[in-house]
DNA sequence: ATTAAATGCAACCAGGAGGTTGCTTTATGT
DNA sequence: ACATAAAGCAACCTCCTGGTTGCATTTAAT
């Protein structure tokens, strides 16, 4: 769309945000996150054990939510553990913040102006 | 997964705010939504014009948002204008903000135990 | 009344997403 | 040394998504 389009630092402004949007999107993949998001790491396996689908499916959700930064591996031993990673939810939160922001001025600006302060 | 299988509600709690995260997880469509944060209603047309694809591409955009209930739509005239939801908005912040506090509160636990706080 | 604008509807299409199966590789435990 | 557990890789399949085109419908403007 044409603002993000004008602006090309705003364009991939939203190809990013989207991206991580994204890998929330499914709910398999947020709720893996929401587990994660107390800290424990834990193997893939653990992770599929309880899963009502395969362990490489699994596999493939980690590598978005990897690919998105709402996660990180590293291998230990044979197996590799994945754990939260908070700045990227970070920056998710900041911009929802600052979208909300935007339309709670603009709201300002109307209330304002429709109360008659023409002053 | 598991946890939120073993919780009904939580496994629908986790689909619900899937759908509000997968509708903003297309480039164009958060574009969309960025743009209607200024709280002006704007017709498809409109939301068109500057865009690098058809109107109907824009007009299922513009339903998923809809479905999703980050944007509003209501025909006026000839043309129909959507405007900016703000409550779907304050939704996605609460949860993202409940799922840091988790994370925050967890790494507390975690460094006063490693601090050798055993008392 | 006619023309033009704004939208809706439906069919269609290519590609990617989510998932599976089968096999290989790399560590662990005994 | 050997069996087993954990993970990687690759091919494959199905279905949904993002996008298109063509035509019909409703409303506004002249």
């Amino acid at each position: 769309m044409s603002k993000a389009e004008q602006n090309p630092a705003n364009g991939e402004h939203d190809r990013d945000f989207s991206v991580m949007f994204a890998a929330l999107g499914d709910p398999t993949r947020l709720a893996i996150f929401d587990r994660l998001a107390d800290g424990k790491p834990r193997s893939i396996s653990v992770l599929s054990d309880d899963a009502d689908m395969t362990r490489q499916a699994v596999t493939k959700h980690l590598r978005v939510l990897e690919g998105a930064g709402l996660v990180q591996s590293h291998k230990v031993g044979r197996e590799s553990q994945y754990a939260f990673c908070p700045e990227q939810l970070a920056q998710a939160r900041a911009y929802l913040d600052q979208v909300a922001g935007r339309w709670e001025t603009a709201l300002m600006r109307l209330k304002t102006f429709v109360e008659g302060d023409d002053s």
